[in-house]
RNA sequence: GGGCCAGUAGCCUAGCCUGGAAGGGCGGCAGCCUUCUAAGCUGUAAGUCGCGGGUUCAAAUCCCGCCUGGCCCGCCA
């Protein structure tokens, strides 16, 4: 029987002995046990008897095939049988969830190099798209590339100023964009300006779009060579630009059937928070809200998905809220999410694209590889794709290991390689390949396990529970946690254990290896041949 | 001013949803390469779980107040 399975089936037989509801009944995970509860001890308080007594007559009672249930301490802690432990070894698919959900993530603005910034919806929701799909749902990535709004009008007012002659590469354009908010300072009709050559451009200007289709098409192939060099999947291109035409009809017909109303000029639809959401300006051009609400409703009808998810900072989550409110006025029923995560400043304050305090990805990821390069280089060993293997795989891991809400202060410590990081993970996996490479599988492992094989075994099969809470709580760091615990535990069976010649353990180490490659696959990490 | 999030050894971090047994890493100190890769392993020191109250047999976890930091609070995205 599968982890999971023994997991619900000790919940009810724990439900029955105890005639207790089964949602009040939870699980520790790999803490004491391969799972445990308390409930014991509360049900003891329940009926004014010793939690201690309690536990040892429920663990005599509950039997459950493929568990070994004892009572220690007042817990109840269960351990999976060897038998039990063999069987769920090597199987880490067939979660046979179903459902069809779109991850939008990642969502680049066009004319602004990558920057740190962007890496962790970007890495954060390729994560979450592969789980997803590991445990069956249909999964479509999405990208709502920023493309549109008033900074576009800015900008070609920017480049009509001062950019002749220049190549619109993508950090010219930030130059321009940074000199455009330097100057503004002293010259507001700027920003007059730059409100007046959105109009145009919202408008159709062919001028203005001209202009823009440059910026984009320079930002698109910008775009895909970070991508590649990240691993990101082909993303559905959901660029706000594709839902400006849509977006104004949009917010007309909410206004006629009422959910939207003038306020000082402007459209908006009321909500439960104190600010409603904005759709359009009294200037007559839309924003983003307006436009997302379209894209929400676009992917609704194209791909009739159960689930919508957002991969955005945190600090957007008041404005999901608004868009939700006003989706589900408009009558969209699907569930929505805003999967929000911990942005990432610098020491010295937030990150600003307009005072062009930022760090570009690719210079931390030229940084990542070159470290590695060097050390490799030390021990004699450089392998160019190894080096690019280890370094980004230190980078993303760095930022997918962490609690996905929690703001990050970016040091170059991103980029370690010992400890707790990525390079860990890939080196146990390397070790273990190795081993493997070298002795062979075999078809099958002996019997009475030692202390050490089991425990790594244990170690080994909680990646299904990994996988299943990561995509429950939507949360990768769960699998980056299993990876580091399962890595320690083979980086020290390793140590002390010899595996040549012994079937238990070479036949483990295969178990082990193949797991690996799967979570390692979830975050987007590649094994390197050597290191 | 209002709202949301965070505060766990010198530094970083897990645990908080679902109360019961404070885990890990970096750095420090002391060790381990003639046997499958030392980006590894072992041992050790280091904690008023921000502060104060409450609930409870039991609080890092739940509730209230406060302090500190971050973010958000219609014509930007």
């Amino acid at each position: 029987m599968l982890i999971e399975e023994l997991v619900e089936k000790t919940r009810e037989a724990l439900a029955k002995e105890l005639d207790l509801p089964k949602n009040t009944i939870f699980f520790d995970f790999g803490k004491f046990a391969d799972f445990s509860t308390m409930i014991t001890i509360k049900y003891a308080k329940k009926l004014g008897k010793p939690p201690k007594d309690m536990a040892e007559s429920v663990a005599t009672k509950l039997k459950v095939a493929g568990l070994d249930i004892r009572a220690e301490n007042g817990f109840l802690n269960c351990y999976l049988t060897e038998a039990a432990l063999q069987e769920n070894l090597g199987k880490f698919s067939n979660f046979n969830q179903r459902g069809k959900v779109i991850v939008e993530y990642s969502s680049p603005n066009i004319a602004k190099p990558f920057s740190v910034g962007h890496l962790r919806s970007t890495i954060i929701g390729e994560s979450l798209k592969r789980i997803f799909e590991e445990l069956g749902w249909k999964v479509t990535g999405m990208n709502f590339i920023g493309d549109w709004g008033t900074q576009f009008g800015k900008l070609i007012t920017a480049y009509k100023l001062w950019g002749e002659g220049l190549e619109p590469t993508v950090k010219n354009l930030l130059s321009l964009y940074v000199k455009f908010h330097k100057e503004v300072e002293n010259n507001p009709e700027l920003e007059a300006m730059g409100r007046e050559w959105f109009k145009k451009l919202e408008g159709g200007d062919k001028e203005a779009l001209k202009i823009w289709e440059t910026f984009r098409k320079n930002s698109f192939s910008e775009f895909e060579k970070i991508y590649k060099r990240l691993g990101i999947s082909k993303l559905e291109d959901g660029s706000e630009s594709l839902f400006v035409k849509g977006a104004l009809e949009l917010v007309d017909e909410l206004r006629k059937k009422g959910i939207a109303i003038e306020d000082d000029g402007a459209l908006v639809i009321p909500t439960s928070k104190d600010i409603p959401l904005l759709l359009r300006k009294s200037d007559g051009t839309t924003i983003y809200a307006a436009r997302d609400m379209m894209s929400a409703i676009w992917r609704t009808k194209q791909f009739k998905p159960d689930l919508l998810l957002y991969v955005v900072g945190n600090d957007q989550k008041l404005h999901f809220e608004l868009l939700f409110e006003g989706l589900k006025k408009y009558g969209l029923t699907g569930e929505m999410e805003h999967i929000g995560f911990g942005m990432i400043r610098l020491p010295e304050g937030k990150m600003s694209t307009r005072r062009g305090r930022v760090i570009f990805l690719e210079d931390v990821l030229n940084e990542a590889v070159s470290r590695v390069a060097k050390t490799m280089k030390d021990r004699d060993a450089y392998s160019e794709s190894d080096a690019e293997k280890i370094g980004i795989g230190a980078v993303k891991f760095t930022d997918l290991r962490t609690t996905r809400t929690r703001d990050v202060v970016f040091t170059w410590d991103m980029l370690k390689t010992e400890g707790e990081t990525g390079p860990y993970v890939q080196y146990a996996a390397v070790r273990a390949k190795r081993v493997l490479e070298k002795f062979g599988k075999v078809s099958a492992p002996g019997k009475k396990w030692q202390t050490a094989e089991l425990k790594l075994a244990r170690k080994i099969v909680a990646i299904r529970l990994a996988i299943l809470e990561a995509g429950r709580q939507r949360r990768p760091d769960l699998v980056a946690r299993w990876l580091l615990d399962s890595a320690k535990a083979f980086n020290d069976f390793y140590e002390k254990n010899r595996i040549e010649g012994y079937p238990t353990r070479q036949w483990l180490t295969e178990q082990f290896y193949t797991a690996m490659e799967r979570g390692m696959y979830l975050l987007g990490l590649e094994i390197p041949n050597q290191m």
